[in-house]
DNA sequence: TCTGGGGTCCTCAGACGA
DNA sequence: TCTGTCGTCTGAGGACCC
């Protein structure tokens, strides 16, 4: 169990330094302090991330990559590789894990940690920071900064502090450590802009600037009615506690997930429906995989479709028993996109799959009862079960829906594989990644 | 300029049963 | 039997995060 959040400045946030472009110049550094970014390199990819050079020329994450050519034309362009990162990842989580069980990831570059227990072994909170920094630093060569505060937000939000920033001349460094002490936590929080808070987007910032909002302390000095009329009940008093720092949610070391999806966006506009049928069965047969893999399944699934013109619609569907095949859930997309005018060009399809119950993986599915074969006689489970072995030895190109094959081998969706946008200008079906051309 | 992928959480509306 | 209300579930969409 974490500490209540009360004197002690026991939470610490840990955020890695430009992480994938950090790993990339290990593995290139001849490319060091040079602008270089990471991301989809194709027409309607984004930038994942940038060095400190190429922030200077105002490129920076989530930024349409032909934007950022624009902007630093100049700058090498990487692809990004998914895997080696969480592969780099795993590793700082275990030093992180070496100093406290109580070890939250929020993504592959930073976590929380609840030093709290910890202190008798590892000495002070600072003390602990400075020990992760040199451990990362001597066993991966990356730099790391940490916010160390009472709550998790203000820890998030001293780690910003200690970052280093960018400057025409190059990298400045930060303090690399910033603790928020007991009793400092207003003076260090109410001069932020507000949007600095969890939980202001773009939204909420029009909003709050409509009540004469710029700052945290501003938020702070409204009354709760305004806030919780102007923004809702929940995210009102969300907003209202965090402008008085309090954040009562603890480290959770170990946070089920609440869904499981794949989506992907083309490099043209899929009209055809034999297409976008051949692409949720890839679609379903990945979700399938990666819910057996984590022993999950759900019964709400939904379908995602995003149009040319960037309009995005759902379509879920319930179901009496949870789901975890692939093929049923292909079954079930197609459903629900039999009901959608797909005329306009859909740029971007996704499966998703939620509502996981406690031993959901055990129960017996209707369909199954109903139509445990195929048209061939065949039993799917035992099919997809069989899959999962053959794709842990082989690798996940091995084998795939046969729905899939065409010239030239099998294109399959990993997980990360296209996570900042489809890989070229035109689509090259079975060009990205091919296996044996035993497909089912 | 034309906007990724994988998530979480919230709001709102409609259906439905008590 | 009909009507209104309330709670719950479901579906859809939006906002936000990294």
């Amino acid at each position: 169990m974490s500490e209540p959040p009360g004197p002690a400045a026991t939470i610490l946030h840990v955020d890695m330094d430009a992480f994938f472009v950090s790993v990339e110049l290990l593995r290139r550094p001849e490319l060091r302090g040079r602008p270089v970014v990471v991301g989809g390199a194709g027409a309607r990819g984004v930038v994942a991330a940038a060095s400190y050079e190429a922030r200077a020329f105002g490129v920076h994450s989530a930024m349409p990559s032909a934007r950022a050519r624009r902007l630093c034309p100049h700058a090498t362009f990487l692809p990004g590789d998914h895997a080696h990162y969480a592969e780099v990842s795993a590793r700082v989580m275990g030093v992180f894990r070496s100093y406290t069980p109580l070890v939250e990831p929020i993504s592959l570059d930073e976590a929380f940690l609840d030093v709290g227990g910890a202190r008798r072994l590892f000495g002070p909170p600072p003390a602990i920071a400075a020990a992760i920094r040199d451990e990362i630093r001597a066993g991966e060569g990356l730099t790391c900064s940490v916010g160390i505060a009472p709550v998790k937000f203000l820890a998030k939000l001293a780690s910003e502090a200690a970052k280093p920033t960018a400057s025409p001349t190059g990298p400045v460094a930060g303090p690399g450590v910033v603790e928020v002490a007991p009793g400092g936590e207003l003076d260090f929080l109410h001069p932020l802009p507000v949007q600095a808070l969890w939980g202001v987007g773009p939204a909420t910032l029009a909003r709050l600037e409509r009540l004469g909002v710029r700052t945290v302390g501003d938020l702070a000095a409204l009354p709760f009615d305004t806030l919780t009329g102007a923004l809702g009940s929940a995210s009102g008093a969300h907003l209202h506690a965090l402008a008085r720092a309090v954040d009562p949610r603890p480290v959770e070391p170990d946070r089920a997930p609440r869904s499981i999806s794949h989506e992907e966006t083309y490099p043209r506009d899929l009209r055809a429906r034999d297409d976008l049928g051949a692409e949720l069965v890839r679609l379903g047969d990945a979700v399938g995989a990666r819910l057996r893999e984590a022993g999950l399944a759900g019964r709400t699934v939904t379908l995602k479709l995003r149009f040319g013109d960037f309009t995005t619609i759902t379509r879920s569907s319930t179901e009496a028993t949870p789901v975890d095949s692939g093929r049923r859930l292909a079954r079930i997309a197609q459903r629900l996109l039999d009901g959608v005018d797909v005329a306009p060009g859909v740029r971007l399809l996704g499966v998703a799959v939620s509502q996981f119950g406690a031993d959901a993986g055990e129960q017996l599915s209707l369909d199954a009862l109903l139509d445990p074969r195929d048209d061939d006689g065949h039993r799917w489970d035992d099919a997809e079960d069989a899959i999962d072995a053959v794709r842990a030895r082989f690798g996940p190109a091995s084998l795939a829906p046969a729905r899939l094959a065409g010239t030239g081998g099998v294109r399959v969706v990993r997980r990360g594989q296209q996570q900042w946008g489809p890989a070229g200008p035109e689509p090259r079906r079975g060009a990205s990644e091919t296996g044996p051309s035993d497909a089912l």
